[in-house]
Formats: structure tokens, C-alpha cells, sequence
DNA sequence: GCACACCTTTGATTTTGATCAAGTTGCCGA
DNA sequence: TCGGCAACTTGATCAAAATCAAAGGTGTGC
């Protein structure tokens, strides 16, 4: 599920234009989906794809605004850091998603690949191009950001008001619902974050991550192959325990 | 501060059309902005302008998504409550700002008002109408959803990885500066929330907040009048004492 | 002026999760 | 197959914030 298939040349047989996602389209509906044929050309022409390995920054900090991405495959973090160095994960963005940030002001994220990731980037300048042309492509960037903020906000909640146990058991809950959307909710899945990433997006430290992990496999709710590898027996079980109605 | 001098008048004598933000766009460039003399007229006819009192609800959990609103004066909570009553309080919005979620699934969100609040709301429909009319109209909203966006992943560091200390600090930065955002960050005020609303905004008890408010005015960071109000003598200091580098 | 309600503060104690400190496990290259 | 190292787990102790429990304040209606 890792490695995306060579399905783009379905549409596009001219070997001069850059491997993009103009064919994604169909399979995760990125910005690609609201354009025409020609500036879907147009934007292939201004695309790369590549690969980020896992710890690599996508965009830096303050960087964020001169690019714009679809994610291909992958999981990618978004960060932000205290003076000090203490870090909360702000955002995961999985496999369908894009990235980036037009209009604004830049705000103070890192993003970085949490595992292998695949990314299709084009300039901003480009993107705001064809904003000013389809009009339904920033309809479609609108519907990004507002989900983006309902995930913010349901985080929030998570955050401030739910203990290790149910922290924990939400971010399964996550990992399970977006690492293969396609397919629906996963009840087996390779967790995407060590635990240091998942403590900086739960807000706890490491050792209570792990102490959390082992008394969700002692009470059954998941089941652990390697550290990575989890399987949930009862969805239900796992939601609930995580606080989720 | 808090009550609305009374300027609609200025644009609009026609006494058939309710008082609304028809005359906002300057004071507070709401929706109304981007929009052109005729819209203007149409979307007053379809607005209405109220006062909600302190803890009543502006649209319940859920009816989010059938109204929209311009906030003409005072705050207003967003909040999300798990089902055995721990709430959170997700985001705070100021006068000039406007409230809604076109075109998305309703979000599990409550609104509800500070302080007196006067809002000026008109249907969904009519929106999304304008929308698709007006093209620059969307683009306001899509910059409006970026900047809550924004704000939620800052509050996001600040719930995950602050000390109470330090939250509470950062509380009443934010207040400073969204709560008369025409003159700038003030440094005297009142705070627009109780402290079981504060606890509720940082992740917090009602006692732990008092407690930090009282040691920040030991430290001498802040003055207190009474419990709402409060003046700070040095900016640059509360914004350390927050962790704000 | 008084009583009641509500909000806030303060104090004592408990609990949750952080910190400090070893161990394990598993993976990679020699 | 064996180190060596990084990631993870587990245990002991500590500290920050929660909880439990009383007081203070402040404002309102009587």
C-alpha cells in the first residue's frame, strides 16, 4: 500500500513532461480534479515528483508558502516548535491530501515525510495562476482548508481534555481511519510515526506512549506484532475507549 | 469598546431593510467586502441583526452549517464537549471576524456567546448563492478559514507542550491583542471569559487557572482590577512568561 | 441592609503523567 | 553470527496539575 502503482501514464504519453500527478485525479482527487485539460498540461509542466525519505523536511519553516504539493503516497508531518525545542505535531497529512499554503502569510511549520513519501510539487506562483483561471479550484482548496480545520479542531479537543489512555487510543483511531482511505477504515496497519513522533502529537513524552500501548495490548483493544505493526480486533472498542461516541 | 456605535445608517436609508452590516465592509470587512453595491442590497434583505446575551447559543451543534454570521461586536466560544461533559473550547472568535462553514459537513461545533455579543446572520443559501456570483467573495471566506486554521495549529503547541503557566500567559496575549484589533494590542482589558471558560480554552481546572493568575500578578507581570479586569505593564514580558520567543 | 447565589480564591491531598534510570529488542553492517 | 546502535519498554521516583474542600467576594433582589 506503501508504493503507488505507475498509473499516470493513462493520460499523458509525452515523455518531455515531468512524471506529475495530472493523472491523480481520479485516485486522490488533488488539485488536478477541477482543471481542464490544458491546464492540466500546464500545470504538469511545472511539476516534479520526488521522493522524501522519512525525517526529510518537504517544505522549511517559513518555506511553506512558495510551494504548493500533492502528496502521492506517504504520511507527512506538520510541526512546530517552542524556543526550547519542546515540539507539537499540528497536522498529518496522509496520501490523497495537498499541502500548502496560498494567500497566506507564512505560518511557522515544518512539514516533514514521517515515512517514505511521495510528493508532486509546483510553484506558487503557478497554483495562483490557475486559481485566477478555475474558479473551481479554489473552491476545492477552500474545502482542504476547512477540513483540515475540523481535524485541528477535533485534535484540540483530544488534547486538552482527554487522558494518555484516550490520547493514545484516538491517535489509533486516526492512523486506522486515514493511512488507506480508499479501503475505509483499516483494522491492520503499520503505525506511520515512531513513538517519539506519536508523543509529539499527543503531547505526552515517549514513556507514557509506550506504558499506554502495552496496557491497550494487556486489555486486548489492539494487538501488537512489532512495534510498529497493530491490529484491532474491535473498532468499537478502540473508539470507545478512546472517548469517541 | 464593547457596545456598537451606531454607523449602518451611513450607506443604506431605505427603512424596509433590516439593520445589518450592509455598512460593515469598512469597519470590519466582513463578507460584505468583496461584494458589489447590488449584492450588498440583496444580502441585507436576507439578513437579520441581533444582540446574544452572554452563554446563550449563536447556532447549536450541528445548525452551524445553515447559517453565517458577521460578528459586529463581542466573542464568541466555539466548543466541542465529549459525551460525559469534559468541554474544550476550540476557538475564540473577535469582532471583526464572521462564523459559518459553507459548503462542508456540519461539524460537531457549539457557538455560543462571551459577552454580550451582536451578530448580524443570514441564511446559508444566500451565501452560496453570492458565492458563485461573486468570485472574490470566496476567496475572503478561504483566507478567513486559513487564518482560523493557523490560529487552531497555534493553540495546538500551546495546549500540547505549555505549562499552565505558560498557558495562561499565552491566554491573555491572545485576548491583548484580538480584543479591540483596530487600536492594536491593548494592555488594559476585560477579559472576555470567565475562568471555567479559561480553563476550558487552555486545558485546564478553574483552580489551576486562578491559581496562575494569581501567581502571575505576585511576579508582577500582570495587574488585576477585579477578576475580569486586567492591565499589563509590559508586553514583552507576558510574552515571555507565555513562551512566545 | 441582608440574604442568597454565583464566581473566584485558597488550602490540603491525591493522581496522572514526567523525569530519571536501566534494561530489551530488533535491525543493520561487518 | 556477532557487535553496535537506535528505538522501545519497564521500573522507581518526582512534580505538576487535578481533585476535594472551604472560605472569600461581588452583585442582586428583597
Amino acid at each position: 500500500m506503501q508504493t503507488v502503482t505507475e498509473h499516470r501514464r493513462k493520460d499523458i504519453h509525452n515523455s518531455d513532461i515531468p512524471a506529475v500527478c495530472s493523472a491523480c485525479e481520479a485516485r486522490h482527487g488533488g488539485v488536478c480534479g477541477t482543471l481542464t485539460p490544458d491546464q492540466l498540461l500546464d500545470l504538469s509542466r511545472h511539476s516534479t515528483r520526488r521522493r522524501v525519505e522519512p525525517g526529510r523536511e518537504v517544505v522549511g519553516q517559513g518555506e511553506m508558502t512558495d510551494s504548493y504539493a500533492n502528496i502521492i503516497s506517504g504520511v507527512v508531518k506538520l510541526s512546530k516548535v517552542l524556543s526550547d525545542g519542546r515540539q507539537q505535531i499540528v497536522g498529518l497529512q496522509f496520501a490523497p491530501d495537498f499541502m500548502g499554503r496560498p494567500f497566506t502569510r507564512e505560518s511557522a511549520l515544518t512539514a516533514e515525510a514521517a515515512i517514505d513519501t511521495d510528493i508532486c510539487s509546483f510553484p506558487r506562483n503557478v497554483i495562483e495562476r490557475l486559481v485566477s483561471e478555475a474558479p473551481g479550484l479554489e473552491h476545492r482548496l477552500h474545502e482542504q482548508a476547512l477540513k483540515e480545520l475540523d481535524e485541528a479542531r477535533d485534535w484540540m479537543l483530544t488534547l486538552g481534555r482527554k487522558t494518555a489512555q484516550e490520547k493514545v487510543a484516538s491517535f489509533l483511531y486516526i492512523i486506522a481511519t486515514h493511512i488507506d482511505p480508499e479501503n475505509g477504515t483499516a483494522t491492520e496497519f503499520d503505525l506511520p510515526l515512531s513513538r517519539a513522533d506519536i508523543a509529539d502529537y499527543l503531547g505526552l513524552t515517549i514513556e507514557t506512549v509506550s506504558r499506554q500501548v502495552t496496557k491497550l495490548r494487556k486489555d486486548n483493544v489492539i494487538r501488537i506484532e512489532n512495534s510498529r505493526r497493530v491490529t484491532v480486533p474491535s473498532m468499537d472498542r478502540l473508539m470507545h475507549v478512546a472517548g469517541i461516541d
